[in-house]
DNA sequence: AAAAAAAGATTACAGATGTAATCTAAAACC
DNA sequence: GGTTTTAGATTACATCTGTAATCTTTTTTT
């Protein structure tokens, strides 16, 4: 398993949008995440570099801009962010996880249905 | 609410030795820390002074030593973590994120049945 | 009491991160 | 073709993090 960069909190939003569109110019970027940050354009090019750096993202030369698309897919990028996160909060443990969750009545009576739901799903086609 | 600080992996750790059993002087945590890593105990001192800053921790004077206690609960420190975890990957959705797991079979059969109980018994409770 | 040991306080220092501004080169416009 | 615009490259800078070492003060120890 290669390994795989580190992609702060802020990168991640940048990541987001080319995961959602790809490939994209930065000035498309800056545009699509205008629309929920308040980050100047010169902030988010600096994003996008550091995610080039890290080879989070590639890109290639059309003419005077460039077209950016992800070097990793969004379920290896939420792969790793999960098991940081739970390598840190729940040593690893995914039932110790959701465990906690169903403790802390995070899930409505809504959402518990509709775990129930997929779990069943899931058995369905394993 | 009140702002939560931030607690990096490192402080982490030391958090959840504490969390484990407090008050504690700052060599009780070094040993309890030289078991899992190599961190030297200025290196776990300074983690402490920093939790410290953060009000993450507290302490009462002990003659020599300190006695260091926390000023927010494991509980608190999971729900934060949990929060932003969601937040940044799964836009906050815990069904998401679940849905995600369980789409990439995270989950054994087994912790799936395991899962079924937690929820079924979750639901009687509320 | 002088010396040694130990605890916390202060200082160190590089890399990551958030948040940009300035520089440079190329493209578009007049 | 010179000028303006614009894209990316370089530089900036404070804070946070990981990882300690050194300084200072207070206890012990002899």
């Amino acid at each position: 398993m290669k390994e795989m960069p580190q992609i702060s909190d802020a990168e991640w939003r940048v990541m987001q949008v080319i995961w959602g569109k790809s490939p994209v110019t930065a000035n498309e970027v800056i545009v699509q995440l205008e629309k929920d940050t308040d980050w100047k354009p010169k902030t988010v090019k600096t994003l996008i570099r550091r995610l080039v750096d890290k080879k989070a993202l590639g890109f290639q030369k059309e003419g005077k801009a460039y077209l950016y698309y992800p070097l990793i897919t969004e379920n290896e990028g939420i792969r790793v962010e999960s098991e940081a996160f739970l390598k840190k909060v729940f040593n690893g443990s995914l039932n110790l996880m959701l465990a906690n969750f169903i403790d802390e009545q995070k899930f409505t009576e809504g959402e518990l249905a509709e775990l129930r739901r997929i779990i069943d799903g899931s058995g369905q086609r394993r």
